[in-house]
DNA sequence: CCTAATTGCTTGATTGGATCAAGCATCACC
DNA sequence: GGTGATGCTTGATCCAATCAAGCAATTAGG
């Protein structure tokens, strides 16, 4: 059940362009993953990886339990995706980095997870820009792209 | 981990404000069901109730197995959200419905799930129309709202 | 210094979600 | 009326998520 979205009641016709819009996306995602064998944790937090991150700080980036993490991230290691090194700045840390396989299926996840290219290649580069003026606007956030009148 | 959303490599700055607004409605959709003591799935489940729903079609609808559904579904009757009637045309289905109390608890969440709304209200109803438009077209699904050439 | 509180991570237990294989009842078709 | 499909459930298994508890290392105070 990648949808969080659903057919909410009263809906106007741009919120249901939302609904869709977020369902495809995460579905997208869902199925990238699967298509790597990961699960959408998984991808997540292996996405993250572009630089070496502690667990705490992960489960802080992520909204949920450190413990959580832990197991996550076990699983990752068992596959020689990931590794924890330790942090030469404080022993209780880890630094948790992404294997040479790591970095491989990240890679090939993120060409499986097309959804955002393919979207934005149906826009033109003004629509594009449009898009994400507008969706930031929506989100209630500064605007740090667009000419903003 | 309501988070599928991540910081995908490459991005461009439209990628990103995909990746934003995506991300702030996932973990909308999570903390309004929470409020509720409901999981996603279970709101998801329960959200798409405005009339009698098969367990076939709503595993079909959410793309999930059908054992999945009995299961979620189980957990709501249980708690006296959703009720499982029996279907006069074929003995063999179940005609899933809201309970009034089901109803209740399904009109607070989506009550509380105001991330459209207000995405909405920061948007003027002539952008609130650009916006659906633009998602559309990046979906590639046949706008039906736009006055599209 | 040396203790005490804090912090980072892990473990164990429990709950829920997801999938698969198997089973049972009902239906549909011949 | 028997055979195969269909709708749902059960049981098993794995993963995700949260909580309580614990250990180790760091930090703060005396």
């Amino acid at each position: 059940m990648a949808v969080t979205s659903g057919p909410v009641a009263a809906s106007t016709d741009a919120e249901r362009a939302m609904y869709d819009f977020v369902d495809a996306y995460d579905r997208a995602f869902e199925s990238a993953a699967v298509e790597h064998a990961l699960s959408v944790a998984q991808a997540c937090v292996l996405g993250r990886l572009t630089r070496p991150w502690g667990m705490r700080e992960l489960a802080d980036e992520l909204g949920c339990d450190a413990s959580n993490i832990t197991q996550i991230v076990s699983r990752l290691e068992a596959r020689d995706l990931v590794e924890r090194r330790p942090n030469p700045d404080d022993g209780r840390s880890r630094q948790l980095v992404r294997t040479a396989n790591g970095e491989a299926v990240n890679v090939a996840f993120e060409r499986s997870f097309e959804f955002a290219r393919t979207a934005m290649s149906n826009l033109s580069p003004r629509e594009q820009d449009q898009l994400a003026t507008l969706l930031r606007k929506a989100l209630g956030t500064t605007d740090r792209s667009g000419p903003a009148a």
